[in-house]
DNA sequence: GTCCGACCGTA
DNA sequence: TTACGGTCGGACG
């Protein structure tokens, strides 16, 4: 920068926040996003930009910068913490535009400027003052009074919106004394608006009045004693160190670190293309034609691109608190009852609405070829770094990762993939082996650019906000990244996507995506690394074949994004993605990175005793049996069990054996029999020990010592996790010998385990949606709603209500849940079918809703193919129309349950998005770790367990809130111990 | 070596 | 009667 020249700063957050309550609200017309502040802002810098190659106009910029706010968190929270405290959260229709914004200001090929910690006032002095020592001429596009001290000969402000230029003269007539007396007169008047206390009784008029007759604040405030008015001396006097407080909060800040020399923000030609694509996604169609017209680009050959919007917390806007009221949208204020449609957006015409660009999406990947011959192999530096720049430039890049194993925690990055469009795609080998003839796999390949480097070239672009990365299942690449130092953002998962628009019968992975939308058959590993004993590790693929199949991920990655990102507006998904799918991934990447800490010393113990006892009745059995067999396979038990001993065999199993199940052990052990008694027996502990006590120590990982499970965020049809490797939502409980297994599971010194778990979380959800007053009743009154139900069944009082009463009302409230029928519940309670009928007759007279309830989620699950929950997640149930009845009863039975469990499932989800932050609100160094649906673990520090529990209790019990008020209150129940049994 | 059914641990 | 994952035996190739 050199004399003469010009620097323009757009204030970028105070413009947003002006715009939004200045111009009447606008929304995109083809799926309802709001995009008002996004237009103000994209006619504003046409106009400016525009004018500034009209050399007839005086000011012509040759730098230019929009800066923001980064975060609500800055130095003067240091200072004084309840500095902009007042402020509340932004409104909801204001959310994905601060994001919208800065992916505007790239495609207007501007820099976009923003520091943690720092404002965008900050930022703005900093380079006002850079600018000016390099001789040049500033223009700040702000009409903040916080930006005015920074005025003077060479600086100027100018309000976009107004058109009007402030310089000296300018804030002289407005507040009474020149830019340079501002901050005094801020200090003294302080700021509603941002919390700036100032001196109660003066105001701006006041406040130059005092400054013109004392010259600056330091002498007003030493010659306070001088003033005559009484109550204003004595304010001054008993307010001073607040003035001189407020004058370090209103004093910008002008040496601020930066990260974008000044000489980088040389304006750079427009892009018309890119700049059209982005305007184009946004419907802005009159300004479209403009800059097609200024640019002489012909719009119509430009695709809009798509775009990136952010609804929830991660969304970065100037004081974005984290409390519930900011997070709602618009489309969950609207929704919230249980099975109830949500309209999809409906193609009315052949215009470009969300649904017919999904269809021709759809239609024309099923066309294109996919070609895994014709992807790059990445071997250099510089390479590597132009498809970096591009993914950069293009704002959006598929990802991949390839690992030495399958366990996010112990896996090792062997090389990754991009692709950067359909076709254009490419892998970067980092760890391959030699593998030539060497028994010990061979050296290192040649010609790979080494780790650390292509790491250091790619975390800018993977943690760059305005680049967005494409993952299938990205909590394991993101997560493998965490590692290496990388923290991925923003990101979208096809996975995830697919999840929370076609969740039911059929899986989410990749293999099968890519066939149902793609029309292509992915390369199965298998082909490329072999397996079974065969199978060799990632790094001894050779590259042509590992190019094909790590760039064909990241090709069919990108591919599947394409056809099934629109979808989400155009089926009405946007808001289960965004707030119970996305935000997930990272929280529980973090849980499962955590780990938690198992005693292997208490589980080899337990394997001895297990082993023992087993053994002693392995003894027994063979006595009683007459000779020795393997008790393990069920066939050959039910051989001689039913065979040569002759005991009346109970079922048959689907193939035609006799089944061996607890329930006909248990029932020939009731009639007298030793031997069943002794298997259920020996089958219980072995059953203990090989999957427990044996397999559990073998998951201690061996750098952190703790086990970590790897949590499925899209492997069930309801919404609920799955846990897995090892399964830590199936740790015994029931019994007394399963218990001890919880003891192995510890907390670290110093610290306990908090479990908090829902009470009847799904009868409280299934009391919401069927609308049962007893139900609410009962919850709301905090009685034992098992013997509630049997005091309305049987007519008993609740007061000295025999066992087996209250049990079977448990089993019924249970079934009712699961879809009721009388063969399941005759089976559960070991009645005659007959008698389970009666009670389920009686319990729909009790509780007549229930019945319609039940008979309307059927019947909403006939006619739509699916049910959702209260959270509008759907599950998919094709098959209740199927002419088996068998296969009908089930999948009514299914869709019956899936709104409650999976309502109860989305209310954990979203405790969980909102815990970690919570938690560092409060200043509490808790740990989540485990979810096991309706309970979390924590791991926390001893002196900080009451607190933790109040506030996870907090968060928990209003999870609901604020898209689904519930008509029920949640109830959850905590408590901290040394291991999980008794913490549980 | 791979797949499936039976069984059983959890919510 | 709902939703999962792990282990085992045994049949298949």
């Amino acid at each position: 920068m050199k004399n003469g020249d010009h620097l323009f700063l757009v204030d970028g957050s105070g413009y947003i926040f002006r715009a939004y309550h200045a111009l009447p609200p606008l929304t995109r017309k083809s799926d309802g996003l709001p995009v008002g502040a996004v237009s103000g802002f994209c006619n504003m810098l046409w106009k400016l930009l525009k004018d500034a190659r009209n050399t007839d106009v005086g000011v012509v910029p040759t730098h230019f910068a929009v800066i923001f706010d980064y975060s609500s968190k800055t130095f003067r929270n240091e200072i004084y913490p309840e500095y902009k405290a007042n402020r509340s959260a932004p409104p909801e229709d204001l959310i994905p535009q601060f994001g919208l914004i800065r992916q505007a200001t790239k495609a207007f090929n501007l820099p976009c400027i923003e520091k943690e910690g720092y404002e965008a006032d900050d930022l703005i002095a900093t380079y006002a003052r850079l600018a000016v020592e390099a001789g040049g001429d500033v223009t700040i596009i702000s009409s903040d009074k916080d930006l005015m001290q920074l005025v003077n000969h060479k600086v100027s402000m100018y309000d976009g919106m107004k058109d009007k230029q402030i310089s000296v003269p300018e804030v002289i007539e407005k507040w009474g004394v020149p830019p340079e007396k501002m901050i005094d007169l801020q200090s003294l008047t302080g700021d509603s608006t941002d919390n700036i206390p100032g001196i109660p009784g003066i105001g701006p008029k006041t406040a130059a009045q005092l400054l013109e007759e004392y010259g600056d604040l330091d002498a007003l405030l030493a010659r306070a004693s001088e003033i005559k008015q009484q109550k204003r001396r004595e304010n001054i006097i008993a307010f001073s160190d607040q003035a001189r407080l407020s004058r370090e909060l209103v004093t910008l800040k002008n040496d601020t670190p930066i990260d974008v020399a000044l000489d980088a923000l040389v304006l750079e030609p427009q892009d018309g293309p890119r700049l059209i694509g982005f305007l184009k996604a946004m419907e802005f169609t009159s300004l479209t034609r403009r800059v097609a017209e200024t640019t002489e680009t012909d719009a119509a050959l430009i695709e809009p691109v798509p775009v990136e919007t952010q609804w929830g917390a991660d969304a970065h806007g100037p004081d974005l608190q984290t409390g519930v009221s900011a997070e709602a949208t618009p489309e969950e204020v609207m929704g919230g009852a249980a099975a109830m449609p949500a309209t999809p957006v409906a193609p009315e015409g052949p215009e470009n609405t969300p649904a017919v660009l999904a269809r021709s999406r759809a239609e024309a990947a099923t066309a294109e070829k996919i070609d895994t011959t014709a992807y790059v192999c990445i071997r250099d530096l510089a390479t590597l770094q132009a498809w970096i720049d591009e993914a950069v430039e293009n704002g959006i890049v598929a990802f991949d990762t390839e690992t030495s194993s399958l366990f996010p925690m112990e896996a090792e990055l062997i090389g990754l993939s991009l692709a950067l469009a359909p076709g254009r795609a490419a892998y970067v080998p980092l760890a391959h082996k030699s593998g030539a003839g060497d028994l010990l796999g061979g050296g290192m390949l040649e010609n790979q650019i080494p780790l650390d480097q292509a790491l250091a070239a790619l975390k800018p672009m993977l943690e760059d906000r305005s680049v967005l990365k494409i993952a299938q299942n990205m909590k394991f690449d993101w997560l493998l990244m965490h590692r290496y130092g990388i923290d991925i953002t923003p990101f979208d998962d096809t996975m995830l996507i697919s999840y929370a628009l076609d969740a039911g019968p059929g899986g989410h992975g990749m293999d099968s995506l890519s066939e149902r939308w793609l029309g292509h058959k992915t390369i199965h590993y298998k082909d490329v690394a072999g397996s079974g004993k065969s199978a060799v590790s990632f790094d001894m693929v050779d590259l042509e074949r590992a190019t094909a199949y790590a760039g064909e991920d990241a090709d069919v990655t990108l591919r599947l994004w394409r056809v099934l990102k629109p979808r989400l507006v155009a089926e009405g998904a946007v808001s289960v993605y965004e707030r119970l799918e996305r935000p997930l991934v990272t929280v529980l990447a973090r849980m499962e990175a955590r780990g938690i800490s198992v005693d292997r010393q208490i589980l080899s113990r337990l394997s001895g005793e297990l082993a023992q006892s087993a053994a002693a009745i392995e003894d027994e059995i063979y006595q009683l049996a007459g000779e020795r067999f393997n008790i393990g396979s069920p066939k050959q038990l039910g051989d001689i069990l039913f065979g040569r001993m002759g005991f009346p065999g109970g079922s048959k199993t689907k193939t035609g054996q006799w089944s061996t199940s607890a329930q006909v052990l248990e029932d020939l052990a009731a009639a007298g029999h030793e031997l069943p008694r002794k298997i259920v027996d020996w089958r219980q502990l072995t059953k203990l020990k090989s999957t427990y006590t044996d397999a559990l120590p073998g998951y201690i990982n061996q750098e952190t010592g703790r086990v970590h499970t790897c949590y499925a965020m899209a492997a069930t049809s309801t919404g609920r996790l799955s846990s897995s490797d090892p399964n830590l939502q199936n740790i015994p409980i029931r019994t007394a010998e399963g218990r001890k297994i919880r003891t192995a599971f510890i907390a670290s010194p110093g610290n306990k385990l908090i479990s908090a778990d829902y009470s009847q979380i799904e009868l409280r959800v299934l009391a919401h949606v069927a609308d049962i007053p007893q139900l609410k009743q009962a919850f709301e009154d905090g009685v034992d709603i098992h013997a509630m139900t049997a005091s309305e069944m049987f007519n008993v009082p609740v007061k000295d209500m025999p066992s087996e009463v209250r049990r079977r009302a448990k089993a019924i409230n249970f079934g009712i849940i699961y879809g009721i029928s009388a063969f399941g519940l005759a089976n559960q309670l070991s009645i005659p079918r007959e008698e389970a009928g009666q009670y389920i007759r009686t319990y729909f007279e009790r509780f007549p809703g229930i019945r319609d309830y039940m008979d309307a989620t059927k019947a909403f699950a006939r006619e739509h193919g699916y049910v959702e929950t209260i959270f509008g997640r759907r599950a998919h149930y094709p098959e209740i129309r199927s002419s088996n009845p068998q296969m009908r009863a089930f999948n009514e039975r299914a869709a019956i349950n899936a709104p409650i469990q999976g309502s109860a499932a989305d209310i954990i989800r979203r405790a969980m998005i909102r815990m970690d932050g919570a938690l560092a609100e409060a200043e509490l160094s808790a740990r989540m770790l485990l979810q096991v649906h309706d309970e979390l673990v924590f791991e926390v520090s001893d002196d900080e367990v009451d607190k933790t529990i109040s506030v996870v209790r907090h968060v928990m019990e209003n999870a609901a809130m604020p898209a689904v008020s519930l008509s029920v209150p949640l109830q959850v129940d905590a408590r901290a111990a040394q291991n999980w049994d008794e913490a549980h």
